[in-house]
DNA sequence: GCCGTATATGCAACTAGTTGCACTGCACCC
DNA sequence: GGGTGCAGTGCAACTAGTTGCATATACGGC
C-alpha cells in the first residue's frame, strides 16, 4: 500500500495534522493519490504505531485541539527505502473505455453525452493544472530538487490530462461520424 | 462498482467461462479493467443471482467441465442503463508519482532506475497496442460499430502509454541535468 | 436563539480487491 | 509411475477503500 507512503511524503515536506492533510489531498497529493480522511485518520493511527511518524496534540484558541504529525525518524528510512524500491505498474480501472468498449449494446448518443462530460472534466483539470505551472513554474529550467520534484509531478498531470481529451475528442469525432453514415 | 459491467461488455462480445473471461482479462479486457480470476468467478455468481447472466454447465472431454455464462435479457438492460448513466472520473493512484514527489526525502540515482524500469514497461505495453492497431485495425477510417469501438479504446490505450514513456523521459532527464549540477 | 459553515476527529458497517491455498481432470514426457 | 503443466472452479482470510453518521468548538448572519 502507498497511502502511508503517501503521507510520509506529504509531512517530510511539511508537519500538519489530519485534517490539514485530508485539505491536502483534495488539492494537492491528492492530484495522483485520492484518499478520504476517514483513510487519512486511520492510516495515521497505524503509522503512530509502527512508529513512522510521532504526534502532538496542539490546543488551539478559537478552534478544537489538533493533533499535529510530523515524520519520525524510522518514517525517513521506510520512505527511503520505499522510493528505491520496485514496484508493480498500476492496476488500470478506467471505467469510460469499458463503456466505449460496450457502446454497440446500448444507444450511442447518450455515450457521446457521456464522454463529453467527461472531455470537460478533463479539459477543467489541464486548465487548473497549467494555471499552477504558470503561477508556480514561470522558470522551470532553473528548478532543483524538491521543487524541481513537485513540477514533474505536475507535468505528469498535464500529460495525462491532455492525453485524455485528445482522446475523448477522437472519441467524439469518430462516433459523429459513424453515426452519419 | 464496474466489473459487472466489464464483464456484462465482454461477455456480450462472446459467451464464456469463468475460465475465458479471466484470460480475455489478462490480455484484453484487462488493458483497462483489471480483474483477478477470484473476483471474477465471485462476481459471475453474483450476477446469475441477478440475473444479469445465465449459467449452462458443459460437459469437455478431455477437460474438466465448464460453466458457460451468457448475457441475459436483465443483464442486456443493465448494461444499456449504465452505458448512459454519468460516473465519476476515476480516483487516480499513481504511485510513481508519489515517488517523484518524494524524491528529495531519499536517492535520487535509485529513484531514477525505478523510472527508468518503469518507462521501459509502458514501451513495452505501448509496443504491444501498437502492434495490436497495425495487425487488427489497418484501416481505421473504414471501421463501423463493435470493431471502431474496440479501436477507440485501443488507441486510449495508445495515448496513455506514450503519454506515460514520454513522462517517464521528461523526468529522467531532468533528474540527470540536476544531478549533474 | 438558530442556522450555516469551517475546523477537527473519529466509529461502524459496508463493499471491493488481493493472496494463498485446495481440489479435480487429463495430456504429455521422461 | 512420477512430474509438469494447462484447464477449470472455488473457499477463506486478509487488506484496502467507501459511506454514513456522530461529536465538539466557534464564528458570523438573520
Amino acid at each position: 500500500m502507498a497511502l502511508e507512503h503517501a503521507i510520509l511524503v506529504s509531512l517530510d515536506e511539511r508537519s500538519g495534522s489530519g485534517y490539514e492533510l485530508a485539505q491536502r489531498f483534495e488539492k494537492s497529493i491528492g492530484f495522483f493519490w485520492a484518499a478520504t480522511h476517514q483513510q487519512i485518520y486511520r492510516t495515521l493511527k497505524r503509522m503512530v504505531e509502527l512508529g513512522w511518524v510521532s504526534c502532538q496534540e496542539v490546543a488551539q484558541d478559537g478552534r478544537p485541539d489538533k493533533k499535529v504529525y510530523e515524520v519520525a525518524e524510522a518514517g525517513r528510512e521506510e520512505l527511503a527505502r520505499w522510493l528505491a524500491s520496485p514496484g508493480e505498474p498500476e492496476t488500470i480501472r478506467h471505467e469510460l473505455s469499458v463503456k466505449v468498449r460496450g457502446a454497440s449494446a446500448g444507444d450511442a448518443r447518450a455515450l457521446a453525452g457521456e464522454i463529453a462530460r467527461h472531455r470537460d472534466l478533463h479539459a477543467e483539470r489541464l486548465d487548473v493544472y497549467l494555471a499552477i505551472e504558470k503561477k508556480d513554474f514561470p522558470d522551470p529550467s532553473a528548478l532543483s530538487g524538491r521543487p524541481l520534484h513537485q513540477y514533474l509531478v505536475l507535468r505528469g498531470g498535464i500529460r495525462a490530462e491532455r492525453a485524455l481529451v485528445e482522446w475523448c475528442d477522437e472519441v467524439l469525432a469518430a462516433l459523429r461520424e459513424d453515426d452519419r453514415r
